[in-house]
DNA sequence: TAATTGCTCAACCATAGGGTTGAGTATATC
DNA sequence: GATATACTCAACCCTATGGTTGAGCAATTA
């Protein structure tokens, strides 16, 4: 269980933003100019601007210039990254696991129902 | 693809520091106290205090008093809804995806190509 | 009872983050 | 050429975050 690399630090900041998530979501539709993924937001434009500037450092998102139009799209690989980091821990939800959680239980309890 | 539920924005939020990382995979091999969280970490104990507070607080783990220890336990239920939600992005990343960006790509070659 | 251990809390510091406004630049339209 | 559009940038504000130290409290050990 070693830490692989820490683009992992940006990734989840970015994803800790419900805008940026929102974002995100609209551009699972298609690529989107800035305006586009600022309309729904009820933020500036230079606050939206920021937002998709993180998503770019954090490589979650590419842009490409279309005359003055600044269209953005998703690239998941990082999203991928982040989801196999996660997937490292899904041992742990799953309910083998919760089933040893409670065999672990029960054998405290035979130690307290025992002499020890 | 709606948003769900906001305790995404405190679960990615603790997710984006390594140290508290570090602390998740520590937790994979069973309950610590908090100074054996601290251990690894070059930081001070109320450094790292504060961070197994901010994983309490997102849900990532649950504490229980052991005499003057605080024994720290993995809970991944909320590293689950945060698998989930990243889950949704999937195709995105899967090769069918790619091999549609690639047509899409042809595509646009052909408008080029053509009249238009 | 006294000393040590395992913490938490409060105060502080420096930096980052989310938001704003105002100005500037580049492209498109009239 | 003048104007409108689609941004970005800089400056600023306020709050949050990551870290520190010093004090204090609770439980264990001597």
């Amino acid at each position: 269980m070693v830490e692989q690399l820490n683009d992992l630090d940006a990734t989840f900041g970015a994803l800790s933003d419900p805008s940026r998530r929102a974002m995100l979501a609209e551009l699972t539709l298609g690529e989107r100019s800035v305006s586009d993924l600022a309309a729904p937001l009820s933020m500036s434009l230079a606050g939206a601007s920021k937002h998709v500037q993180v998503l770019e450092r954090a490589g979650l998102v590419r842009r490409r210039k279309h005359g003055r139009q600044q269209m953005i799209a998703l690239d998941a690989a990082r999203l991928k990254r982040a989801h196999d980091w996660l997937d490292k821990y899904r041992v742990f939800w799953s309910s083998a696991h919760y089933a040893l959680e409670q065999a672990l239980k029960e054998e405290k309890s035979d130690e307290h129902g025992r002499s020890a």
